[in-house]
DNA sequence: TGCCTACAATGGTCGGACCAAACACGAATA
DNA sequence: TATTCGTGTTTGGTCCGACCATTGTAGGCA
């Protein structure tokens, strides 16, 4: 099944050969590959290479390791979780301007929504109002549950990009939900913000259903013009020269 | 109720400290990892562990290796590149349908158009015409260079994507391009559609650097009828050659 | 029948050895 | 003096053989 390898970078060589074998279909998901020490004398090598190949793929997403008996490495399956990871870690490295990742996801909701509301059952639209007002319900409590709420903005944002029937835009959706989970439940912080956003999704959720896509646009876009307003100012509390006074009481 | 912890696995504990050295700036790119020798008695581990951090962390993106005297391991800035690596072997995966991706780009270069048009220096704009021109000019011979003209055309999607001014925007459109480079060129196998695609390329940039974002998007559309005609004729005609006639009141 | 222990398979780690590439520096040469 | 050629040192790349830790299982024992 595999070819020995004698130039230099072999674990990088085989590594290549096992990813190629998954990907034209030799190995499917849920298979096991053989023992490191049986694939060292299939691939005429130490047993070292062996290990750093499967490392790479093991970190690309590829595959999954198990000790003991019966352990081994295992065909993955991929899923969108490895290109949200390499995304965040690259945001890490290049910071985007809060107004960027804003601009983008705007242009995103909205394309998004025109194809959910060609495309969507109205069983889903239905099950996309119900959650939304689930969301406002929670939102409106007196302490609502930052950490529960954000979780299901987030689930309310990966349902409708379903609904657009296009994976692509689901798996876009969701590397960028998972890429940074920050500035937009700052939105959430404030009670006022609160309160109208999450007004603001019902109806979106509702107009959504009823197949009004100007009307929904309409509602996607006070969503980020009341984001843009609160991150606003937050930055102007935080940049005035009491910030100054506000790090001297830290230490 | 409480989250079972793979013991052991010492490499991926030093990369992630590594990985945190680099993220919060005791390391920078350009610096250089003590060898592989000194880190072994500096973490007080196996030299193979050590190798096996660093596999993974070079397989993230964030390091680079060199051999020889002055080599070693060093940090390196993030590009796009690995997160259009990871989107690329995500899609070879998960297959999607051509008419889906080809929706997906539609929206994707309607939306960088406009951005671009409202963004961009008139220099880039001048330019954008400029390669466009050139692809027309390559493509008009009489034996076309294809490899050469697809690399062309991709990287005018990518000129035009970084037009946008927007990174997010950038690097979609960078791991689209990487990530499927087949269908597109179909377009250029047949000299009828060679020749209307690469005179449209023409016009939308121009359109563009005229900041005429109506008309650049019309010749988006015809665009996109065009590459579906061609693929739509294609599969017919691998398909059932008889059917070909069906196809024939399109136009 | 049901629990428990010993065993075998397998990944994880260690240390030492040698090879191969890349660079530095000095000697030999034009 | 400038250039070229070796030669040595540093460093990653590979191999080997041993041992440890974990895990599933088969067989023994109550």
């Amino acid at each position: 099944m595999f070819i020995p390898v004698q130039a230099g970078r072999a674990s990088e060589e085989i590594a290549l050969q096992i990813e190629a074998a998954i990907m034209d279909g030799r190995l499917s998901p849920g298979e096991r590959l053989p023992s490191e020490r049986e694939m060292q004398s299939q691939f005429g090598t130490g047993r070292g290479v062996i290990r750093e190949a499967i490392k790479i793929l093991k970190q690309k997403g590829l595959l999954e390791v198990k000790k003991g008996a019966k352990g081994g490495a295992y065909i993955r399956q991929l899923d969108v979780g490895n290109i949200s990871e390499s995304l965040a870690l690259f945001l890490k490295q290049h910071p985007v301007e809060p107004e960027k990742l804003i601009e983008f996801r705007e242009t995103l909701d909205r394309t998004i929504t025109q194809l959910a509301i060609a495309h969507a059952e109205q069983a889903e639209k239905d099950e996309l109002v119900k959650e939304a007002l689930r969301l406002e319900a929670m939102l409106l409590e007196d302490e609502p549950d930052f950490t529960a709420s954000s979780e299901l903005d987030r689930q309310l944002n990966i349902m409708l990009a379903r609904m657009a029937r296009n994976p692509l835009f689901e798996w876009v959706m969701h590397a960028i939900q998972m890429g940074f989970n920050s500035h937009d439940y700052a939105l959430y912080e404030d009670k006022a913000y609160r309160e109208r956003a999450a007004a603001n999704w019902s109806k979106t959720a509702q107009a959504i259903a009823q197949g009004e896509l100007m009307r929904a646009l309409g509602f996607i876009g006070y969503h980020y013009v009341l984001l843009r307003q609160c991150i606003d100012e937050k930055a102007t509390l935080t940049n005035e020269p009491d910030a100054e006074f506000l790090q001297k009481d830290e230490q």
